[in-house]
RNA sequence: GCCCCGAUGGUGAAACGGAUAUCACAUCAGUCUUCGGAACUGACGGUCCAGGUUCGAUUCCUGGUCGGGGCACCA
């Protein structure tokens, strides 16, 4: 639909005599202004040299003769020279007719059919617990790469894990001196973690040891060092695996420093030699000044790859095993910086990879009281987050399962709610509080409006036909799924398919308040309805990831 | 010191350079509980400061204030 408008627009302008000027087609602030606005009036006054009114009073007539009274039912102009269309009735009634027979193909786009696209993100630190800023890059990764797919792309998913430096080693440290051969839990690894860090602060000697143990990893010939490594790992992933799994997420690629540190030497050097990486005080650097950059360490002057040359070396391996168009990595934004250095670095050694990667940044979670911290440390991990927020709901939901997808539900949508980049502030109480704006809130709408379908059908007989002339709201919300989910992918900001849902999912309350479905005027129309939003809310939360409960 | 990001009602957020700045929570006042009240309706209240560009600025530019992050051998 709004490709059609465009399209006329478009006509119109070229017959004006401004080809190329740009225009919008959105929808209007405020829905009575009609169903879709355009600033083509206002864009094109200055090059055509006359008042914007003459032209939209123009433009207003050869969209109506363009468009017909089929489906443009009223073309105005308003304000400084917008121009707004409502859509006929017959028009509405066919959009949200296709929403209730395109079931889940309702709202897929074609932006990118035929790319390739390979997003990374949620890079665990294996030997630490994942802790609550990862779960912020895991579900925004997690709906970002379902809007690509959504647009039509075929798409990976990869994520980085941290298995080797100066963290693992402390870890290893730590499970070594508790005499620790065989780790079973990602607990365990933890407080080895953190018992290794603080003894490396502290006590030179343990320093030394840590030190001389990260080189032994990187050498790989300590055998029972690296059974010990190798099990470490393991169990951190599985945890990682199963937290993943619990918030929807699968990678097709686990990547890990270990399998980059050779390649990414090896590029570095030959950088080196062909002098665009310097040697400084035993080290080799990027120098960044003049170009905007930070000056970073990529290979030390123990000869170890610093995570800048990992990366370097990921970005050649992930070509090599998923070759893409298109390769987006998704890490929280006080890695932005480094992340620059990278690019510019990679912009050098291989300017093709570096042209079609982009950095992405996620910001912080906070959360508005400390309660949730259920220990000492000021570390909160996700698992422990999770459990009290599925804690929370289980007032409400005795099914396990149920409080579950609630619980996940209402994390997602916290974070997903805005825009990707900016810091949090998780209010667990008040986001399973339930009252609007929240996870639970768009699953309560789409579950009433489930049960209302179901007794329906249920009651069987011949529903009461026709439809009233004016439209109801929540038939001109529904119409513009598509543009949104369109839109969000395009900007990477599922928060603004998030707004959209929950004013849909509002305005189905409200029109679930005053009209009766059952038995009620115009029974077929609204029962159409009801199954269109159904689809449009089930396939948004599908793209989202947010789990979409039978009952509650 | 240098670089990046942010500042919107009491609180948390939204708004390709567009119309009367949107939404939720909280507060206050109602609906009514005969298709599921985790609901609906209404009231209250806001763009950090000073300039500039523009027909039009929360949005872009300059300067300032406050906050967060980053800045070579950590990831």
């Amino acid at each position: 639909m709004e490709e059609r408008i465009r399209k006329a627009i478009g006509e119109a302008l070229i017959q004006a005599g401004a080809p190329t000027v740009p225009f919008s087609v959105e929808r209007p602030g405020d829905i009575a202004h009609g169903d879709y606005a355009t600033n083509a009036a206002l864009a094109a006054a200055k090059a055509l040299g006359k008042k914007p009114h003459e032209i939209a009073d123009e433009l207003a007539r050869s969209l109506i003769d363009a468009l017909g009274k089929d489906i443009a039912s009223h073309v105005a102009v308003a304000g400084p020279g917008f121009v707004n269309i409502t859509l006929a009735r017959e028009a509405v009634s066919l959009a949200v007719a296709e929403a209730d027979a395109k079931g889940t193909e309702w709202g897929k786009g074609t932006d990118e059919n035929g790319k390739r696209v390979i997003v990374e993100y949620s890079n665990p630190n294996a030997f630490k617990e994942m802790h609550i800023g990862h779960l912020v890059g895991t579900v925004v990764g997690e709906a970002i790469s379902r809007l690509i797919q959504n647009s039509g792309a075929m798409l990976a998913r990869d994520t980085f894990g941290g298995d080797i430096g100066p963290n693992v080693a402390k870890a290893l440290w730590g499970l070594r001196k508790n005499g620790v051969n065989e780790p079973t839990t990602a607990n365990e690894l933890g407080t080895a973690y953190t018992e290794g860090s603080n003894a490396y602060e502290t006590s030179p000697e343990a320093k030394g040891e840590i030190d001389a143990l990260n080189q032994a990893v990187y050498a790989g010939t300590d055998k029972e060092l690296m059974e010990l490594w190798r099990k470490g790992r393991e169990v951190s992933m599985e945890e990682f695996r199963r937290i993943w799994k619990l918030l929807g997420t699968h990678f097709d690629f686990e990547f890990f420093d270990s399998d980059t540190t050779e390649t990414g030497l090896r590029v570095v050097h030959d950088g080196l030699a062909k002098g665009i990486f310097q040697k400084s005080d035993g080290a080799i650097i990027y120098n960044g000044e003049g170009k905007g950059v930070h000056t970073m360490v990529f290979i030390t002057s123990h000869d170890t790859p610093t995570y800048e040359a990992k990366d370097i070396g990921l970005a050649f391996l992930k070509e090599e095993r998923w070759p893409s168009d298109k390769s987006i990595v998704i890490t929280g934004n006080e890695q932005t910086g480094r992340f620059k250095t990278v690019l510019a670095a990679l912009a050098d050694v291989a300017p093709l990879l570096a042209e079609k990667t982009a950095h992405l940044a996620t910001g912080f979670l906070k959360l508005a009281s400390g309660k949730m911290s259920s220990r000492e440390g000021n570390v909160i991990t996700a698992a422990d987050f999770i459990r009290e927020v599925i804690l929370l709901a289980n007032d409400k939901n005795t099914d396990p399962l149920i409080a579950e997808q609630v619980a996940i539900g209402a994390i997602k949508y916290m974070i997903l709610r805005q825009a990707p980049g900016s810091d949090i502030i998780f209010d667990a109480e008040k986001s399973l509080s339930l009252e609007g704006d929240s996870g639970p809130y768009l699953q309560y709408a789409l579950v009433r409006a489930k049960s209302v379908l179901t007794q329906a059908e249920e009651k069987g007989g011949a529903p009461a036909a026709g439809a009233p002339e004016t439209p109801y709201l929540i038939e001109r919300i529904i119409l513009h799924f598509p543009e949104v989910a369109a839109h969000a992918e395009r900007e990477f900001a599922p928060n603004l398919l998030v707004t959209y849902l929950t004013e849909l999912a509002g305005e189905w309350n409200s029109f679930y308040a005053k009209e009766r479905i059952i038995g009620g005027d115009y029974e077929a129309h609204k029962r159409m309805l009801a199954r269109a939003f159904v689809q449009t809310m089930t396939n948004g939360l599908a793209i989202l990831g947010v789990p979409t409960p039978e009952k509650m």
